[in-house]
RNA sequence: GGCGCGGUGGCAGAGUGGUUAUGCAGCGGACUGCAACUCCGUUAACGCCGGUUCGAUUCCGACCCGCGCCUCCA
C-alpha cells in the first residue's frame, strides 16, 4: 500500500488513483523567463522520483508538466534583453530541457505551453462568467470572485476574512474583492495579445494550469503537485477556478516539495539569492546534485551549501565504488532489499530510508567482493544498480562517473603512462619514485586505488 | 497578526512508547612497501518545562527558538 502526505487532509493517505493501474499527475512547471535555479531541480527531481516509483511498481503514470510561457515577467524580461517573448521563451525551453537532461529527469508525458491553450482558457472563463463565477471589469480585466467559490481556502487553511485582515493583496480599483484574481488580463497597447470576448489580452496566471491539467487529464485526477511557494494562491486559485467551473472535485492529493534554502533562507528570485542549476553544475557533476537533492525528504527544507554537496560526493562515490570492476548479473530476482526499498517508498516515498538500503547492499557487495564471492557479488551489484534506477542513481559505468572530472589538467591518457611508470617503480621496490608519482598525480587531482587487479584511479 | 512546518550525536538525515537507523567526519585495528579503497570494532543525540505511562526522543500541554506562506517566486 502505498501512502501520500496530502496537502489538503494533511496527513497521509492511502493512494488509490481514480482508475486502477493508471495515475494521472500533473505538476506545475516553469515560467521561462530565466534559467531554472536549484529550487526548480528540486521539484523537478522530486516528481521524477514520484514517477518513477510509480512506474516500477506498475502503474501507468500519465504526467503532465506545463510551461508558463506568457506572463507580465517574460515580457518585460524580453522588453529588457530587446528580443520578441517568443525568443526568449524558445531559448528557456531549451535550456530547460538541457538542465533536465544533466540532472536525469525524465520527460513528463505531456508539455503543454499556456500559449497553446488559448482557446480552452477562453472557454473555462466563459463558463465562469456565465455561471457568476466571475466577471468582466470596466478596465477590461476580467477577475474570479473569491467570495462567490465557497470552498476557498480549502487548500492553504486561509480564511477570506484573515486574508482581507492582511490586506497586503493587490487592492485594485476594478475589483469588486480585493482577493478577486485576474483570469484575463487586457493588453495594453502594443501589448502581446489574443482577441476575447472582453477585448484583446492574455491569460491570468493561474487559469492557464486550470485550463491545462483539466485539458490533459480530465476534470478530476489523482496527483497535483509543486513548489512550496505555490500552494497559496496558486493552487488555491486553480482550485477555485477547476472546481467552479467543472462542478467537480478538481484533484484527489496535492502534494508540495520543500524548500531550498541558502544560509537559513529560502533560495527565491526575490531575495536573489539563487543559484541556477548550470552554475551549480560547472562545480559538480549532475548526480551529485541529484544524489543531495534525493538524500532528504521530498516535503523536507533542504540547505544548499559547498559542504553539503562535498558530502553528497564522498557518499556517491562510496555507492560507485562498490559497483567498479564489476558486471552486474543479468537478472537478480527480487528479494528483502527490494522489499525494503518498496517499503520505504511506500511510506510518502521516503528516498533517505530508501537509500540506506542502497547503503546495505553496497556493503553486501564489499563484503561478497572481499570474499571472493563474485557470483553474489555480481547479484548485489545488479541490486543495487535496480534500486538505484529507481531514484534515477547509479546508471553510468563507474569508470565514467569517476573519470569525468573537471579538473582537465591531466589526459586519461597522461594519467595511465604515469600509472605505468609507477607500476615498474614499484616492480624496482623504488618506492620513493613510486610515491612520488602517486604525489604527482593527487597534486594535480588525481587519487589512485590499488587493488588485486591492478590501479585504478578517480578525480577527487 | 492569521495559517502551516520544524528543532535528533561534530555535520547531514530517517525513525520509534521499552531493544545503539544510515551516511560523512573522528578514533582503534586489519589489509597495504606506505597510502588510498575495503573490512572489523568504536565514540556520540533526541530544544526547554510539566503531564500521561511501569517506561517518552517518540503521546498530550505550555514555553523558547528557527523557517515558510499570507505579494511575483518551484
Amino acid at each position: 500500500m502505498i501512502r501520500i502526505y496530502n496537502t489538503l487532509s494533511q496527513r497521509k493517505e492511502e493512494f488509490k488513483p481514480l482508475e486502477a493501474g493508471k495515475v494521472r499527475m500533473y505538476v506545475c512547471g516553469m515560467t521561462v523567463y530565466d534559467f531554472c535555479h536549484l529550487g526548480h531541480a528540486r521539484v523537478l527531481i522530486a516528481f521524477d522520483v514520484v514517477t518513477r516509483y510509480l512506474r516500477h511498481r506498475g502503474f501507468d503514470v500519465h504526467y503532465v508538466r506545463n510551461i508558463t510561457d506568457i506572463d507580465d515577467k517574460i515580457l518585460r524580461r524580453a522588453e529588457e534583453n530587446g528580443e520578441t517573448f517568443t525568443a526568449l521563451t524558445e531559448r528557456m525551453i531549451e535550456a530547460m530541457h538541457e538542465d533536465e537532461a544533466k540532472l536525469g529527469i525524465l520527460s513528463p508525458t505531456e508539455e503543454p505551453r499556456a500559449t497553446s491553450f488559448i482557446d480552452e482558457i477562453l472557454a473555462m472563463i466563459r463558463v465562469l462568467i456565465q455561471k457568476d463565477y466571475a466577471y468582466a471589469a470596466d478596465n477590461g480585466d476580467v477577475y474570479f470572485s473569491v467570495n462567490a467559490f465557497k470552498g476557498y481556502g480549502k487548500l492553504s487553511k486561509k480564511k477570506l476574512e484573515d486574508l482581507l485582515a492582511g490586506a497586503r493583496v493587490d487592492i485594485a480599483e476594478a475589483k469588486r474583492s480585493p482577493a478577486d484574481f485576474a483570469l484575463w488580463k487586457a493588453a495594453k497597447a502594443g501589448e502581446v495579445s489574443w482577441p476575447s470576448p472582453w477585448g484583446d489580452g492574455r491569460p491570468g496566471w493561474h487559469i492557464e494550469c486550470s485550463a491545462m491539467a483539466t485539458g490533459c487529464l480530465g476534470n478530476t485526477f489523482d496527483i497535483h503537485g509543486g513548489g512550496p511557494d505555490l500552494l497559496f494562491p496558486h493552487h488555491e486559485n486553480e482550485i477555485a477556478q477547476s472546481e467552479a467551473a467543472t462542478g467537480e472535485t478538481f484533484v484527489k492529493v496535492w502534494m508540495h516539495a520543500g524548500a531550498v534554502r541558502v544560509n537559513k533562507e529560502k533560495m527565491s528570485k526575490s531575495l536573489g539569492n539563487f543559484f541556477t542549476i548550470r552554475e551549480i553544475l560547472e562545480k559538480y557533476p549532475p548526480e551529485i546534485v541529484r544524489y543531495f537533492l534525493v538524500s532528504s525528504h521530498y516535503r523536507s527544507q533542504v540547505d544548499y551549501s559547498e559542504e553539503n554537496l562535498e558530502e553528497a560526493s564522498r557518499t556517491l562515490t562510496r555507492l560507485y565504488q562498490a559497483l567498479r570492476g564489476l558486471v552486474p548479473s543479468k537478472d537478480a530476482p527480487e528479494g528483502e532489499s527490494d522489499a525494503l526499498f518498496h517499503a520505504a517508498m511506500d511510506d510518502d516515498f521516503n528516498t533517505p530510508e530508501a537509500i540506506t538500503v542502497l547503503h546495505a547492499v553496497v556493503s553486501d557487495i564489499n563484503l561478497h567482493r572481499r570474499e571472493r564471492r563474485d557470483e553474489e557479488a555480481r547479484a548485489s551489484a545488479a541490486v543495487l544498480v535496480r534500486l538505484g534506477k529507481i531514484l534515477g542513481l547509479l546508471q553510468q559505468d563507474p569508470e565514467a562517473f569517476f573519470q569525468a572530472g573537471s579538473s582537465e589538467s591531466l589526459s586519461a591518457d597522461e594519467i595511465e603512462r604515469l600509472i605505468e611508470a609507477r607500476k615498474q617503480a614499484r616492480k624496482d621496490r623504488n618506492f620513493a619514485e613510486a610515491d612520488r608519482v602517486r604525489d604527482e598525480l593527487a597534486s594535480k587531482g588525481v587519487i589512485l586505488d590499488d587493488s588485486r587487479e591492478g590501479t585504478s584511479w578517480r578525480r577527487g
